[in-house]
Order: C-alpha cells, then structure tokens, then sequence
DNA sequence: CTGAAAGCGCTAACAT
DNA sequence: ATGTTAGCGCTTTCAG
C-alpha cells in the first residue's frame, strides 16, 4: 500500500546526491558518472519511484496529453456509431506514443462554450482532436483559434486547419451510383438532419449522381427524418402512401435503410425485386438483415490514426506532408441492391 | 489568436494587486474588498483568463481527473459492446462534477504492467475506474493496491475494494429460467471463454437455474467458443450434427445467440417451435431478426454512473453508502423463446 | 484588506 | 561530474 508518493528529493536523498543530478542521472544524461547513474537508478527501482508528471507538465509546459472534444452531449457522442472505431484507431496511436487521451463532452448543449474553453485553455492537453459539431456551431472556432494545435474531423473552408475528413460525398455518390448501376431510375433519399455537414454532404452525393446519370432531382422523392429505424420505417411508409413512383431507397444512414426495408417488406414489397435499399455507415446489424444491406464503409479507426499521428507531427514541429487529408469510403455489395 | 498564455500573473498587474490578492479574489474569498475584487474579475475577462490546470494540480496535489482503464488493447477495449454505455455513463457524472476523463488501454498483452503504473502513480488521475481483465491477471493487484481510490468494475472477493457489478450470473439465471418457463427442458449453452469471469458467472447461473428446475447438468450440452457470430452458427451446426437432443440455446452473448438462430433456420428447424434460444447482451440487431431476440440487458450507463459517483464519493472523503453495488440485469422478451 | 514568501515536483542554465 | 538556483502557475499561510 504505497500511500505517500515518493519524490525525485527522496531517490536523491537515497542515493546521495541532488534531485538536479538524479534527474540527470535517470534522463540518462551522459554527463553523470555511471557509477552514480547506477546508484540513482537503484534507488529508484528500490523506491519504486515513478515521476509525477503534473510537476514534468508543469515545467515542461505539455502535458503529453491530447483531447478528443465532442461537442455534443456525452450521450449524443457514446450512440454514434462512429465513435468507438475513431476511439480505438486514435488509442492506438497515443499508446505507441506514450500520450494520455483525454475525451471530452459537453455538459448540455447551452453550455458548450465553458467546456470548450476549459480544455482547451487550461493546458490539460496540448493538442485537440474535434469532432465536428452542427455546421452552424460557433464555438468551434474559439477552438481554431485557440492557438492549441487542431486536427479537425470534418470539412473545413480555410486551407490553414490541419483536418482529416471521410469523404461522405462520395460515399453517397457510390451508393447512389451502384443502384442507377442495377438500372434503378426512381431513387428515393431518406436525409438526416440538414444542420449536420455528413448529411449535406450525403444528400450532394446522391444529387450529383443522379445528375451525372442524366437523371433530373425531384425534390419530392427526398424526405427528410431522424437518425433512428423507426424514422426510416415512418419515410418509407410515407412514400408508399404518397403514391410515389420508386424502384430504390439510398438510406441516410444504415438504421435508416434498415427500418425502411423492413417497412417495405412489411407493405408486401419486395427487396430489392420492387425496391433496392441502399445504406451508409455499415453497422453489423446490415449484415444479418434479408436481404443483407448494401452499404458504405468509412474506415473510421483509419481517421483516427491518421488524425492523432497528425497531431503528433504538429506537437513535434514536424512538418505535414498534408494539411488535410480525405480518406475514401468503400461500397460493400450485398443483396439489398440485387447485385450479387 | 491567442497563442500566448495569460497567466494569474498578468491579470494581477493589469488590477493592480498581488497574485495572491488575484487568486483570493478570484477564488471569491470575502476577505478581498468588492471593489478590488471586481477589477481583478473585470482583468480576467478582459485578458480572457483561464486558469492553468496543471499549476493548480500540482499545488493541490490533485488533478481534477479520473482514469477508465481498460487492461486490454485498444481493439479490445473499443470494440467491446458495453464499452460505449459504459463511457457515455461516466461521462455523464464527471462533466456535471468538473472531472476530467482519461481514457486508457495497454499497448499489447504484454506490455501491460508498464501502462498502469504509469497511469496510476505518476498523478495525472486522482482515481480510477478498473475494467476487468481476464481473471488470471495478476496486474490488478497493483493497481488495486497502489493507494489510489480504485472502483472495479467486477467480482471482488475482498470486501474492502469498491465495486460496481453487474449481476451476470443472475442475468443467465433468468434467461435461463425464461427458457424453461416455457417448457424447455433440454437446454444447451454456447460459452465464452471461461478466463472471462462474466463467462463463467453466465455458466453458472445457467447450471443454477437448470438446477432449481430439477434438470440435471449435462456437461455434453456446453459448447466453448469465442465471442462472434461465426461462432455461435458454428456452435449450432456442431450440436445439431452431433446428433444431440435440444429445444433450446442459450448463448453466452447475442452475436452467438444470433449466429446460432440463423445456422439453425438454415438447417431447417424453426425458432421458437424447433429450439428456442436466448442471448445476452442487449445488442441493437437483436431487435431486428426474425423472431427477434429475447435478451438480457444489463444497464452499463448506469453501471458507469454509479462507479463514477461513487469514485467521486471517495475522492471528496465522503462516506459510502455501499462499497460494493450489484446492479440488476432485465430480461427483454422478444419472440425467440415462444413467449409472447 | 492586501502583499510577501514559500512550496507543490520537476528540469535546465549556470556555477563549481 | 555534480550541486545551486531559479522558475513553470498556482494557492495559502503569515505578516503587515
């Protein structure tokens, strides 16, 4: 039970020497005799001496920390389904570094600003992982401008912000693309909520594609909902009711496309004979649906990486070979589309 | 752009008084006149001051923050499926209480040891909110007895380490019970790997409910696999092969539960008429096969805000209700298991 | 009511 | 080769 922290003045005092040379001696500065070194070093291990790194941060001036700053609710950041693979690709990272995580949340969404500040002021950490907010969120460029380094997870305007970005507009075009590819003309798009940019974006995507297949955008076979499965059940109800001429649904999201191919199967069509269900966001639970779900696959744990190995050149001075990097998303055909 | 960091000292200047008087001030010490105490606020918010963390951390010997350890890598840690629950649970209490969270995993099986000490001695956390891992590891013992204020999120034989705990025996009990509720006598279970406490507490209450119906343990009925769909069909194609008389399965968790149902509608056998079958763990896809699937959800958030208030509990040298907390799982019927 | 001084644990410039 | 000193930013006696 090793209640009293023992201090780099106790190892000294142990071996003899001064807390001056018994940091030398364990930074293994060669200018120490080795035969001192060994006695430090011995007293150490015998103390069992590990060194309180807020006095190191402290006089360092970095904490070899690094926060990844939701600015959202802890429930809203912990039920995306985004998070845990950027968690786990950042964490493998910062373990090989030798760099502490800090993950931070928003305590409601009036209070965002405070927390923000907090973090990024208080030294806690030297470099920031952002997670993008709603695109109208102000706050996000106290923390550009904070002077703190920033890797920033999404779309930014200015070319001076280090970000790495997955590229959802592609995504949504590759999805859109390969339903036109299985001769669907009369694609209908379930969009989540237009104040996220992924949605904008999505929602460009499939715009773009059916533009470049000559076919003309009819805003009616849009219908905007939520995030949840019971949302895109309501959607493709309603373009069931609403009499709508539709032969493919590109799903704002796997839950979304999910909820909608079960409501259709429930109205007595058939997936994907009558309608092609596409998704977005590849969760696992479209891999057990009948007809499993076509869907695009954002190698988030691939963002993580390279944003918390990003950050780190930028803590070490080191120059990028990119300021902002897009990775790309891939198609995973399943049967939903009635490819394969 | 605010690059330089203002400092207490800056803003005592700029109200004309000492840092202590600014600190005082600050701090809403009474003993400070009104007057200056305003100029003081009025300087912090005109400099934008924010409190460096890690001067006051290293003064009050605490850093305001608390470490989820995970012993295991990143990949496990993340990708594990109370993971998510269990930080959104946490984080709910600490962003109310001002803590910071750190998150931590090891950087490979073996190098272990060397992470926790560091996390745990070197002060960059007041205390520490321990994932269990696999029973054997011997690891724990260190951190458990490093002095620091530790919550374990587990089965702890000595009464005197805190813990949060779920009831995992008591989840298989129920689904277990569930099965034979509904008739079924000949029930198999697809494990996990038994290095697992959970593992073997499900293996338990298992064999205690079997028990308490008088059916006696049939040791050929437990089938040992890993934690993946692939399993659990594999396991259901091996019972069915093997010639073995069964009209139900329990699964050690939902992907095995899933896997099994689906390798068995394969087979031809129906679920529920044919076999009923069970899981545990909750996971949203459970929801969505046919029939969907009857589970046992244990409440991770709370288990996260329980270990984290209690964690802050300690910190603040407040008494304990309870050292040590058992939460209680929920048996969700779906329709896998006949009723309903 | 306010200021001077000390010190948390560490490291680095500067002596010796 | 090692020790002395100073200081990172903050809070808290202790004097005044």
């Amino acid at each position: 039970m090793t209640t009293t922290h023992v201090t780099l003045k106790d190892i000294a005092r142990k071996a003899g020497v001064s807390t001056a040379t018994a940091s030398l001696a364990l930074s293994g500065d060669r200018r120490v005799k080795e035969k001192t070194r060994r006695a430090v070093e011995e007293a150490a291990s015998l103390l069992n001496y590990v060194p309180n790194e807020i006095g190191r941060s402290l006089r360092a001036k970095k904490a070899e920390t690094i926060a990844l700053i939701f600015p959202n609710t802890p429930r809203f950041a912990f039920s995306h389904p985004y998070t845990v693979h950027l968690l786990q690709g950042i964490s493998e990272v910062l373990v090989h570094n030798h760099f502490h995580l800090l993950v931070s949340t928003a305590p409601s969404e009036a209070d965002e600003t405070a927390a923000y500040e907090k973090i990024v002021r208080n030294r806690r950490a030297d470099g920031i992982i952002l997670w993008p907010a709603t695109v109208r969120d102000r706050h996000i460029l106290r923390i550009l401008d904070s002077g703190l380094p920033v890797v920033y997870l999404g779309k930014w305007h200015d070319g001076e912000v280090a970000t790495v970005e997955r590229d959802e507009f592609g995504g949504a075009y590759k999805a859109t693309e390969h339903l036109l590819k299985q001769g669907r003309r009369r694609i209908a798009h379930i969009s989540t909520p237009q104040h996220y940019q992924v949605s904008i974006d999505r929602l460009a995507g499939y715009k773009s594609a059916l533009e470049d297949y000559g076919i003309p955008f009819d805003p009616s076979m849009v219908i905007g909902k939520d995030f949840s499965m019971e949302s895109g059940a309501d959607a493709a109800r309603q373009l069931h009711a609403g009499g709508f001429v539709f032969d493919a649904i590109f799903g704002g999201n796997d839950r979304l496309a999910i909820g909608a191919m079960r409501a259709l199967q429930q109205l007595g069509l058939s997936v994907p004979h009558d309608v092609a269900v596409a998704g977005c966001t590849n969760l696992e639970m479209g891999t057990i649906t009948t007809p499993a779900l076509t869907t695009i696959d954002q190698p988030m744990a691939q963002v993580g990486t390279l944003a918390a190995q990003k950050l780190i050149h930028m803590l070490n001075g080191e120059p990028l070979e990119q300021r902002q990097t897009l990775v790309s998303p891939q198609l995973i055909i399943r049967g939903s589309c009635g490819a394969q």
